[in-house]
DNA sequence: CATAACTCGTACTCCTATGTACGACTTCTA
DNA sequence: TAGAAGTCGTACATAGGAGTACGAGTTATG
């Protein structure tokens, strides 16, 4: 079934729905509190033709959210992740890395006026991607199992978020982010040496 | 010499101040929007009177923060760091904690209401403690040395901010939280094993 | 080309929060 | 206990955004 059912939309006003929500991705990208009329003007919209769409604020934001979401899925959609886990956890990151960057501003909109909940809802595809691939590379027995595996997906979001701050705030150069992120997402995911772990057992 | 050098103040004012600077840290930590209205009286006091101190909101909200940074200050200087140097995180970490899980909306206000660099500057003393731990991990050999610096210490920041909201939205239990951000922070912090990084050399 | 669908400007109302002005009252403190 | 310092209520000025109402004009579409 179609994502919106409703009745049958004119031509140009299927085009303006588009218009104002990619104007809304990018407004609340760059300003997390970017007014209706801001998203209007950007859309190059009339803002009494934005409320014929979006009847409220909240329903704006969530729209814009959600094209974000669909618009990354479908990137990391195309990312090949079969063969080491490792491997394929890295690439999955790199493919991630700009999509998540870009949208903080707009998550932090959602966040203000979203109940919490419903962002969850809309993540749940992205974030079940994470989840299966850990928890083959948990299979494989490359991948540590002695934390929640709600944890491991969270912490790599909380990660990505906070390259992405540092990156915006220019103490981390967007090479240097990326470079990092996969680093800090290896360790904390890989399998804790026995060694580092409890020290004085000389097994390995 | 003092923090604050201005005239002196009577008793009472001062009493008042404190219990406004408290009632904001708390207020602020429970809901970062709340407005100076709800503060005054939640410290029992009128607005007016909180004008009287405080001419703006950043102001206040800027006092608020530094209040409970100051707190945070006094506690972890209380923190043992001798020692093994993971273990000394461990210890520093299980005390950063709720500290930080407690303030994590105030520092939301202050990021909504206060110049970004004001911020990391009022951080700077709390984030030169974790630095100079991991500093003197690294010269010990057990942390690594294949990231800057400040991206360890940040990201020490933002795997606590992460846990404190998984906490917060019931999505991990108050203990559970403290141990895995001991456990997830080790893992990034500990220098990697050539075996994990690239395998293929069996140099170890 | 008729008409339903859509656009969108102007002009409101509402609401909420900040910050100011005034001034009467209370309480320290010397 | 006088007067300086501080409290704090009422009232107001301001500002900005959300959402509504109206209605004239424009455009897609069968």
């Amino acid at each position: 079934m179609p994502a919106t059912v409703g009745p049958r939309r004119r031509a140009d006003a299927e085009r303006n729905i588009a218009r104002v929500v990619s104007a809304a991705r990018e407004s609340l990208s760059s300003d997390p509190n970017a007014s209706i009329d801001d998203i209007a003007k950007a859309a190059g919209v009339g803002r009494m033709t934005l409320y014929g769409h979006f009847r409220t604020r909240a329903e704006l934001v969530e729209a814009a959210l959600a094209d974000a979401l669909r618009a990354g899925e479908e990137a990391l959609s195309a990312v090949d992740l079969s063969g080491d886990a490792q491997d394929a956890l890295t690439r999955l990151l790199d493919s991630s890395w700009s999509l998540v960057a870009e949208s903080t501003a707009l998550l932090t909109a959602a966040q203000g006026t979203l109940p919490a909940g419903r962002i969850r809802k809309l993540h749940a595809a992205p974030a079940r991607r994470v989840e299966e691939l850990i928890r083959r590379g948990q299979d494989e027995g490359v991948f540590r199992t002695d934390m929640p595996i709600a944890w491991l997906v969270s912490v790599v979001h909380y990660v990505l978020q906070g390259a992405a701050e540092e990156n915006r705030t220019k103490r981390l150069k967007t090479a240097e982010a990326a470079r990092v992120v996969t680093a800090t997402v290896r360790s904390i995911l890989a399998t804790p040496h026995r060694a580092l772990e409890d020290r004085g057992s000389t097994i390995l």
